[in-house]
RNA sequence: GGUCCGUUCGUCUAGCUGGCCCAGGACGCUAGGUUUUCAUCCUAGAAAUCAGGGGUUCGAAUCCCCUACGGACUACCA
């Protein structure tokens, strides 16, 4: 029988969210779509202390500018509400209470000073404390305790916590769709706790309970969950829900660049690229850390990076639309060693999507570079530039060094340009060929071509020498499109007068 | 320390049901070509003894075992 697919991110507001985490977002959203099912966004903000402000609008917003978008959240609202972990804080109780009368939790006491007494006194015996079945009967919880004794510690508002009692002697099988089965012998798990002394649960509860309430089909996160999730599995058999158990798929890593581990929030701007969607501020530190979107990263760039970033479609295709990874993406093909993220790949994906915007959509993306510099141009005028330019960039904001000679004279010229091609009798040729230009009416680019050449071939100059010289002159090093578009373009006036500057300004 | 996961060119990866793989593609790199220049584009090339070692087999990157290395987890954090 074929559920109906539902899928969750569940990020925790603690700050921004980092591409790991969109990734993950973007795999349950490819395959909420594929699937024609639901894509939720839930918050899971029960640790209070850990409370960002403006980390959940950061979130919500990211995702907007990637075009991931949720059919049930916290924004959107839906028939499962509420989607805050913090909003659905009177709910969890009731479940925490049924495992204790079914045997499956207890009531703990033990301070946190306490424990870690005790785990102290364990590391100095190079041992490692776990709270699990071997150690629970020598703490002070309920299992230890008589019943009036818990009562009256209870009554007296004692705080107190609530665990797992994680049963001895199981193998519990995790079934992954990506790692595949894997087994964990229950002995080794700790009781975790369930429910804290504040009054929250933790994530283990609260997210076996809340999948479970939003019938959650499919719970694809990252691998860093994996050691939990037989844990999670034993939670839904405590809880007799293991009929509905959600299926589940564990994510590889994304790694550093360099070295290994974990990519870090401090990586990106250590290596230069951004780790995050969109640029953030510290609300406490005022510190920004860049994001894609600043960048000058094209949203379905970063999608399609991020898509193969631990997937592939086993075909040479590389450019991919979300509506063409909605279609190919599959949990089967998602490879299981950890990836690095490319930053010369990252690049190319970029300059490919940009050169399929139009001129006029890079024009509009450019035109704030150039009021910032006091530079005014009409629209039309830069698409028609931004056209000519736009394979010669990776980023919009490569198109300003590509076209800076359209808006401004050369102030200096590039050096291995004059010490290769300018000659004794450049300056003279060249102060023909502007005299030539002078005279070509219409000024348009075919006829001051043709002029040229014309110049240049009657007086039996070399064509590159000349032309490299040209270019120098009109745009002060030895890049950028067809010469005679860029002298048409700048205007007759102009074109003269960067000849005469250039034929003063350079020496030998 | 313990548990779990992983390991194919510098990087992302193809390869999963063993022979078509002395390992293919992409980015990057190198060389050549196109272009009046740069970029693009085209062509070619270098680049993985498939982590290492044992098996199984006529035959293994592909199956099994061991070792090494890496990573994640090991909180009243998620």
């Amino acid at each position: 029988m074929e559920r109906k697919v539902r899928v969750r991110f569940a990020p925790s507001p603690t700050g921004p969210l980092h591409i790991g985490g969109v990734r993950t977002a973007l795999y349950n959203y490819l395959f909420a779509r594929q699937h024609g099912g639901t894509m939720i966004l839930r918050i899971e903000d029960t640790d209070q202390g850990r409370f960002v402000p403006g980390a959940e609008e950061y979130i919500i917003d990211s995702l907007t500018w990637l075009g991931i978008n949720f059919d049930e959240g916290v924004h959107v609202g839906g028939p499962f509400g509420p989607y805050r972990q913090s909003d659905r804080k009177p709910l969890y109780r009731q479940y925490a209470d049924q495992l204790i009368n079914d045997g499956w939790a207890y009531y703990a006491f033990d301070t946190p000073e306490s424990l870690e007494e005790i785990r102290k006194v364990y590391e100095a015996d190079k041992k490692a404390f776990q709270y699990d079945c071997n150690t629970r009967g020598s703490l002070r919880n309920s299992l230890t305790l008589a019943a009036e004794e818990v009562q009256k510690l209870i009554n007296e508002g004692n705080p107190y916590v609530i665990r797992f009692k994680m049963p001895d002697n199981e193998e519990i099988v995790v079934n992954d769709h990506i790692r595949g089965r894997v087994v964990v012998h229950s002995n080794l798990l700790d009781d975790k706790v369930l429910f804290k002394s504040d009054g929250m649960p933790t994530y283990h509860l609260a997210n076996i309970v809340d999948d479970h309430l939003m019938e959650i089909s499919h719970v694809i996160r990252g691998e860093e969950w994996l050691p939990s999730a037989p844990l999670h599995v034993m939670l839904y058999k405590a809880f007799g829900w293991e009929a509905t158990m959600p299926e589940f798929a564990h994510l590889p890593l994304l790694l550093k660049p360099d070295g290994n581990g974990k990519l870090s929030k401090r990586d990106g701007d250590r290596l230069g690229f951004p780790v995050f969607p969109t640029q953030w501020q510290d609300p406490k530190t005022g510190e920004i850390s860049s994001g894609y979107r600043e960048s000058g990263y094209f949203p379905e760039a970063v999608i399609n990076i991020l898509a193969f970033l631990g997937w592939n479609p086993g075909t040479t295709q590389e450019m991919f639309t979300m509506e063409e990874l909605i279609q190919a993406f599959s949990i089967e093909r998602i490879s299981k060693s950890g990836a690095k993220f490319d930053l010369e790949k990252a690049k190319w994906f970029n300059q490919q999507y940009l050169r399929q915007h139009s001129g006029l959509d890079l024009a509009k993306a450019f035109m704030p570079y150039l009021t910032e510099k006091g530079i005014e141009i009409s629209e039309d005028k830069l698409a028609i530039i931004c056209d000519l330019v736009k394979e010669r960039a990776h980023f919009i904001k490569d198109i300003q060094s590509q076209t800076h000679f359209f808006f401004e004279a050369p102030i200096q010229y590039d050096e291995q340009v004059i010490k290769k091609r300018w000659k004794e009798d450049t300056a003279k040729h060249l102060d023909a060929i502007s005299a030539i230009l002078n005279t070509v009416e219409p000024f348009e680019t075919t006829l001051a071509h043709d002029k040229v050449i014309a110049y240049i071939q009657e007086n039996g100059l070399n064509m590159g020498q000349i032309m490299n010289c040209l270019r120098l002159v009109i745009v002060g090093a030895g890049i950028g499109p067809d010469l005679f578009t860029i002298i048409t373009l700048i205007g007759k006036e102009e074109a003269v007068k960067r000849i005469k500057k250039g034929i003063s300004e350079i020496k030998i």
